[in-house]
DNA sequence: TTATCATATAAGATATTGCTTATATAAGTC
DNA sequence: GACTTATATAAGCAATATCTTATATGATAA
């Protein structure tokens, strides 16, 4: 789904950026990839509510997926209409990188190459 | 209510510019004031509704009110915390004055001076 | 091929949101 | 003071969002 940049459609990305894990999320991947079994071990919830999560930020196109091996690798579509406006939002949100220094701590983060 | 940065409360900012209805009324009040009365003559909603969607702007210190003679009138809060984060925002969405010229032509819109 | 790991989908429970109608409050007008 | 206009609040309903558990799919490893 391409979704332009109307303000129907910037109301519907807010929607979704309006959940502090989709922003969190977004927040993350706008600095590194990550695989669904990372995002569980950031986030206290379930792997399917993440994987819920990841569906909803990709149908409107402001995610993409790339299967490496085992995992499938998420990271932000910069061709997205919607990506100049998450870049500028995110500019004014504190790095989450402490999440991922956490998850490296407890041996969870899976670097792929 | 004074919010500050943190993601939590970007968060909360965004849920709620995540509705069609209150986030074409920031566009609006980003470039002009209005009351309660010029909302409803705008959107196809109820008095209170439009009053309930104010309200929660208001809540998140986002919008200030200002009696004038019969009517309230709402602005944005340029001293919100979230004021920058809602200006860069805005900055992708188009105009909406064409919903205030369409009131002008019908004749409802108050200026009150 | 069977077991395991990573992820996705489905179904159902619960919470939240935004609307409506009814009513209250507050200011302006006669 | 009574009536009107502008706005807010309350209560209830319908739609939506997010979570959980159970299950399916797809890739890797033995």
């Amino acid at each position: 789904m391409v979704v332009e940049r109307n303000i129907d459609n910037v109301a519907i990305l807010l929607k979704l950026l309006g959940d502090k894990t989709k922003l969190t999320m977004v927040k993350i991947l706008d600095s590194h990839d990550c695989c669904v079994c990372e995002f569980v071990g950031i986030f206290k919830i379930s792997q399917p509510a993440i994987s819920q999560h990841l569906r909803k930020l990709k149908d409107i196109g402001l995610v993409k997926e790339t299967r490496k091996r085992q995992w499938i690798f998420y990271s932000l579509n910069k061709e997205s209409d919607l990506y100049p406006i998450v870049r500028s939002l995110l500019l004014h949100i504190p790095s989450q990188d402490d999440k991922l220094k956490e998850l490296e701590k407890e041996g969870l983060r899976i670097s792929c190459e």
